[in-house]
DNA sequence: TGGAAAACATGACGCTTGGCAGGTAAGTTC
DNA sequence: GAACTTACCTGCCAAGCGTCATGTTTTCCA
């Protein structure tokens, strides 16, 4: 519940506040009840704010979710770019990257970018609004990646990042479904050393 | 539109017929407009039925849901094992697999499961129905697999299934969003040629 | 300090949803 | 062919949905 903070507040401080109170509750609704169930309703709700005042933001509730998505990818984009500052070089690095990028996929931030996803597939003014922000999120984080694996040719380094980008998507999916736990772990595990193994030598 | 063959019909084949008919045309539904779409209303007119036939059948939507999640697990799973049956063995065996893996996890079958496993992480009902179908189809297709790799080690060749199944789910929800189809085969083409690696050398 | 403007609340709208009561038609059984 | 069971349809309901017109509060600026 993303209460709204009282007091004397200047406009451009509670325009701040309960929009981003707007697209906070938005994801934790995404997060803990779905996509389908996620009404205006309930968001506001748990945003502490009423029915009209999101309309007073968002027009429609398409554009709603887009702004989440925006929103979302946005602070996906600082957190893994966070964790990925501080990464070792060499086959080490590469392990590491691969925990990290398991991480950044498989939190709650990307529970709810996995559920909007789905649903933009058959929804083309959702799909509209991901599109480049997913690309771009997906670029930047293969920036970060490629300064860890310098001395691997460019191309290599890619399908690398690719790779292991989808794979835990999938795991994420598994993950939330409520697959064995360990088994995840164990092929991660796996994961890594043939990505390191494919990394020193070839 | 899947319409219901009409003449003489014994009770059990009327049964039969509109029963399926129903659990097609959610499939199609989930397919083409989502399962935040599927009304029992599109449904049912796509089965060419009426709503109060669906409920004579299935008391509530959740448990529509439920057996169109075993219809269609059953479909895949033959789908599935038909294609598997005439695998060759040894290196080319793998590269052909993860083909047939990867078609099979891609089709529209496989984005229907996709819906609906994204719906049920939030419907513990759903979930309920879900889960064992989906471990089964798990088991049943490592069986399938189990014996193109005979000769190596089980817990290998487990190890390159469940890795192999994971990175298709990724990759089919990359291709549900229009994510580069030429990079998806690209990668494809890598896992490959990483899996053969692997299981010839070490 | 007062009036304009922006932020937010309220309540009602038209519509769709899932579910159900009750009736009709078709098949089965004797 | 009559009694009975099963398959299926029509029409309705309460609840929830997204959207909008209108009213109230808060901040801003002259």
């Amino acid at each position: 519940m993303t209460e709204v903070a009282r007091g004397h507040r200047t406009q451009a401080e509670r325009r701040e506040q309960t929009r981003t109170a707007l697209l906070d509750a938005t994801i934790d609704c995404l997060v803990e009840i779905g996509y389908s169930r996620a009404s205006v309703q309930e968001i506001c709700t748990r945003a502490g704010v009423s029915k009209g005042a999101v309309q007073h933001y968002f027009a429609t509730k398409a554009e709603l979710m887009a702004a989440a998505v925006e929103h979302l990818t946005t602070k996906l984009r600082t957190q893994l770019a966070a964790s990925l500052g501080s990464l070792p070089g060499g086959a080490s690095g590469v392990a590491a990257a691969i925990d990290l990028l398991w991480e950044g996929y498989s939190g709650t931030l990307s529970t709810a970018v996995t559920e909007l996803w789905v649903a933009a597939r058959t929804d083309p003014e959702l799909r509209a609004a991901i599109r480049p922000v997913d690309r771009a999120l997906g670029r930047a984080t293969l920036e970060h990646i490629s300064e860890v694996a310098g001395d691997l040719p460019k191309e290599r380094a890619e399908m690398l990042f690719w790779l292991t980008v989808n794979l835990t998507r999938g795991l994420a999916l598994d993950a939330e479904l409520g697959g064995d736990p360990r088994r995840r772990r164990q092929l991660l595990e796996e994961w890594k050393r043939i990505a390191v193994l494919l990394y020193s030598g070839d």
